[in-house]
DNA sequence: GCGAGGGTAAACAGAG
DNA sequence: ACTCTGTTTACCCTCG
């Protein structure tokens, strides 16, 4: 039909779209409250301002409808009154069914409108001032109406008029079926049913509801402002709120017209719900898929680009394998850890993996970005999901973390268990493979100490142990650069999700500042050896450098950094967080990284 | 197929 | 005797 052509798409766009999106809309969903203050952001108006327009736009297109369907009926409808000749009485009877279901309609329409409004308020879409009626008819009646609409109001009651002069009181709609063309018995439904309606329409036929009204709100009406009926297609001129109130128990009696007006209120309320409740599915489904995949059992249980993750598990790299090349390369990658991460994983399906024998894949050798790993912190840190370091990475970082670049065994153990959950099970396990570690790899020496032993890092001896392998891949410079920028508001959005998913929040602060000064280290660190290895492959490379490295003129390493490396800003990164669990290990603070680079 | 790097398991020894 | 720490060996896996 001609009124799905444009409007509703159209509108689609306009009002809901734009209301919900008028700010931050992603980074801002996780923020919307019902406890909004009033009138906070320009964007609520606005958003209350295309809410009309939508409206509008669908009543139109209801109008029209209803025009159609009069038109049909008069048409076709010539039995009626040879019923209503042969049963007057039965008539009457009729009189109080259709007023029942017609006020049945109407309560209906009113709870449309109010979950309506409800749930623009907590969208943030509308805001309804502290002394104004939560009547949500009223922006559309405020002026909104064009003048194409007051015509197809104007059809409508000339439509119902003329039935009425012609004397069939039979209705030509469905709901108006159920009232009565004439005056008296509405007046009289209203005595048998003075809580017919709440909503203002209604209302004004109703004497009780009106002094209660009134009561509440002298001369405020939600259908008269300015002067003017806001009745829909009326816009007559009312001197004051009395003339008002007569004009609305003439003009707008409970009777066919008018219920069919309210009718196509009531759908237009009901398409704006339909189209709020498709954008609520289109949010979510946005959030699904930037942060946190609510429920897929079926997911590989990767969590960051892990990309690199293809060593962590056989079930999960063999889970989604075509994701995992390009994932690395493009700028949305640290956006990923959060989206998998803590829903999909659970305890069961880690530890349902059996022995754990994978590695680095030089394929998706690429370091973890820093944005990556601030948000991994907290990720491992509550999900029991094997990171994808190497012992010898992890151990290092967790020495080059503490104040003085040493730690004892337990130390390491205790750092272990408290930036990962995946190590607080099966401690027999990896802890004979740290210790293996330890002491298979030169780059981790042991220094006796005055409270024992303690184990220091070669730095050199441990980039001696493999030669990075990300050369030639621009783009990821690249998106190491952005992920930088990415970092803050997915820190953001992660904790937004985390707080969906019921993971333990923790505070912006946490992750926020004292990591970013890390993550500046680390991405340097990132970029040594990521720009080291682009230099090496790419004979040019003086001025097309990166940014990054302009503006952090650190030094480039002799020995390419190892694929590993990248953990390395995780450390760095993690040390801002302190789980309670394991406080009592140490304090960790967080450092500049240099010293371990340098 | 080979070597390198990595993970896991286990045996062993020394110290507390 | 037990636990922790540290070393070493063996085996397996993945990847280039």
């Amino acid at each position: 039909m001609m009124q799905e052509s444009g409007t509703e798409t159209k509108s689609n766009g306009s009002a809901i779209q734009n209301g919900s999106s008028g700010g931050n809309h992603l980074l801002e969903c996780g923020g919307l409250r019902e406890g909004r203050p009033n009138g906070e952001t320009p964007a609520v108006d606005v958003g209350a301002a295309d809410l009309a327009h939508v409206q509008q736009q669908q009543a139109l297109q209801v109008a029209r409808q209803l025009l159609l369907q009069q038109q049909q009926q008069q048409v076709s409808g010539l039995k009626s009154p040879k019923r209503n000749d042969k049963q007057p009485a039965l008539q009457q009877q009729q009189v109080a069914t259709q007023q029942l279901a017609f006020q049945q309609q109407l309560l209906q329409m009113q709870q449309l409108q109010q979950q309506h409004l409800l749930s623009l308020q907590r969208q943030g879409l509308l805001t309804i001032q502290p002394g104004q009626p939560a009547l949500p008819l009223q922006p559309l009646a405020q002026g909104m109406i064009p003048t194409e609409l007051q015509q197809l109001w104007k059809e409508v009651t000339s439509a119902h008029t003329t039935e009425e002069t012609t004397g069939n009181n039979h209705s030509s709609l469905d709901l108006t079926t159920t009232c009565v063309s004439s005056s008296a018995p509405s007046k009289t439904s209203l005595i048998m049913n003075p809580h017919a309606s709440t909503n203002g329409q209604l209302s004004v036929h109703t004497p009780k509801r009106e002094s209660l009204s009134h009561e509440e709100h002298p001369h405020s009406h939600p259908l008269y402002g300015h002067g003017v009926c806001k009745w829909p297609g009326c816009e007559a001129v009312c001197e004051d709120f009395q003339s008002f109130l007569k004009h609305l128990n003439s003009e707008h009696a409970l009777d066919d017209r008018s219920t069919a007006q309210c009718r196509v209120q009531m759908q237009v309320v009901q398409q704006l719900e339909l189209q709020l409740a498709k954008d609520k599915e289109r949010l979510q489904a946005m959030m699904t898929h930037l942060h946190v995949k609510s429920t897929e059992p079926k997911t590989a249980p990767q969590p960051l680009n892990l990309v690199s993750s293809v060593t962590l598990s056989k079930s999960a790299s063999e889970a989604s394998p075509q994701s995992l090349p390009h994932t690395p390369t493009t700028p949305t990658a640290p956006i990923t850890p959060v989206t998998q991460g803590p829903s999909v994983i659970t305890t069961t399906s880690m530890h349902t993996v059996g022995p754990i024998r994978r590695r680095y894949s030089d394929k998706y050798n690429v370091p973890i970005s820093s944005a990556d790993i601030a948000q991994n912190q907290e990720f491992y840190k509550n999900a029991e999901v094997r990171p994808p370091f190497t012992y010898a990475s992890l151990i290092r970082q967790a020495i080059l973390e503490s104040p003085e670049k040493q730690l004892t065994l337990n130390e390491i153990y205790n750092w272990f268990t408290r930036m990962f959950a995946y190590f607080r099970r099966n401690a027999a396990t990896w802890k004979n493979a740290v210790r293996h570690n330890l002491s298979l790899h030169k780059c981790f020496v042991r220094v006796e100490n005055v409270k024992g032993a303690v184990w220091t890092v070669d730095e050199v001896e441990f980039q001696k142990r493999r030669p990075q392998k990300i050369s030639g891949n621009p783009s990821l410079i690249k998106n190491m650069q952005t992920s930088h920028a990415y970092c803050t508001p997915l820190n953001a959005a992660l904790q937004a999700s985390m707080a969906e998913n019921s993971i333990p929040l923790y505070t912006t602060a946490s992750m926020g500042n004292p990591t970013l000064g890390n993550l500046a280290s680390a991405i340097r660190e990132e970029l040594n050896g990521a720009m080291e290895h682009t230099n090496s492959n790419e004979s040019d490379s003086s001025p097309g450098r990166s940014p990054m490295q302009a503006v952090h003129p650190v030094h480039v390493k002799e020995e390419p950094l190892d694929p590993e490396e990248a953990e390395g800003p995780l450390s760095l990164v993690t040390t801002a967080n302190h789980s309670p669990d394991f406080d009592h290990d140490r304090d960790y603070e967080d450092e500049p990284v240099h010293e371990d680079v340098e």
